[in-house]
DNA sequence: AATAATTTTTAGACTTGCCTAAAAATATTT
DNA sequence: AAATATTTTTAGGCAAGTCTAAAAATTATT
């Protein structure tokens, strides 16, 4: 049996080693989690005693197959709670993640399964995220940082970097929610905003974190 | 904040309440939440300390308001997850005991009353069981055990006092779920034994027991 | 009312998961 | 390469929640 805390350290653990394509180091990991190093340390120890991680003392971790795979079903149950605390409860984007984060801890058979088909096998969740299907493989969809496009070149928004609520809600302000279409006016030298026009014809200036924040589909 | 233990041990004091109308004891704690009666007096020492229960040495336990109004919204989280996962997702009456034990933990702002909305305010679970609403109020049904009807009377199925996974699988073998109805052909004298007639025709003999656990409104 | 049986509490210990402070190892600078 | 800075681990401790075994209190029996 696997604990609620080794479970999000094995998320930790996955959502590093995405990003950083290296060994995670414990202080990556204590930062993830809000903790300390030396919290760190002792669960590493237990995990890999599970088999669940390949640990090396001061080298840091990676998961095992098995670590990836229970890491890749927390993350399918996650993004599925949210796609149903949003699309069936009427929760805005930037509220479900606390929620789901206790909701993808419930341990039962085909609770996934039947959530899953309930919700119509979503391929991705309210953030743009790809859902893994039930066998772990991930959905691919090409999409680009809006910071990447050139002016003139058109797309539709599908997807953030930053998850926090003050980005989501900006983006709400701004109506750019998911599916929105946009396109790049210029990008000002200065400081690199970028200009765009929105679907229903206004111009609006980004700042360059907004850029760097905000996948799009050209 | 209260943690789920806490959480546990206050359904089970309000469970025991509500059918002995007198302090809880120790062992009954203990039985009700498979421990030994040494957890239980650490546990009842902080509920007490936190003001949720009137505990005195060797003379049991009550719900304090506070007590009695978080273990009410915990019987309502709990019963509405049933109804989710039983309308929802399609699980049979016999498997989301252990799946809505868990659910009702998630703790959120208006989870639960999203949820119940969704749901389109249910008063019953599926277990037949009242489902408090957001002020703390029970729904009310007259209802009957089986075995207090006399001959010829007919009923409909309205609940269970047995929840076990055994007894519900028996009830949908028979075809006695909520909503069937039923007359009452004779009690057999020698061992109180049930012959009903059911809706379409058959007649067949329950045992004393399963009219003791089996609730019909008249 | 005294003894026996039962219930409840206390005492002491264990695991999980976390912490701080200090030590050890590794990485970076000069 | 030596000194410095950073990262990581160890050591020791704490709280929650559990356990067993023993002591204390209550209840039942004779």
């Amino acid at each position: 049996m696997i604990s609620h805390a080794e479970e999000n350290y094995l998320k930790a653990i996955f959502k590093i080693s995405e990003k950083e394509a290296k060994a995670a180091s414990t202080n990556a990991i204590a930062a993830e989690l809000q903790t300390t190093a030396a919290s760190v340390t002792d669960m590493l120890k237990r995990l890999a005693e599970k088999n669940l991680i390949a640990y090396e003392k001061y080298r840091g971790v990676e998961l095992s197959g098995e670590g990836n795979r229970l890491a890749t079903a927390l993350i399918r149950k996650h993004r599925l709670w949210e796609v149903f605390l949003v699309e069936k409860l009427g929760f805005a984007w930037d509220e479900v993640h606390d929620l789901a984060e206790q909701l993808e801890h419930v341990q039962g058979d085909d609770l996934v399964d039947r959530l899953d088909n309930f919700l119509g096998h979503p391929k991705f969740d309210p953030h743009g995220d790809p859902i893994p299907d039930a066998q772990g493989r991930w959905a691919f969809r090409p999409q680009s940082l809006l910071a990447t496009l050139k002016p003139g070149d058109r797309g539709v928004v599908t997807g953030v970097d930053d998850h926090s609520a003050a980005f989501l809600q900006y983006l709400d302000q701004l109506g750019l929610t998911l599916g929105a279409q946009l396109e790049l006016i210029e990008r000002i030298p200065y400081d690199q905003s970028l200009r765009i026009r929105t679907q229903d014809g206004r111009e609006i200036t980004l700042s360059e974190k907004v850029g760097h924040n905000l996948f799009v589909k050209i």
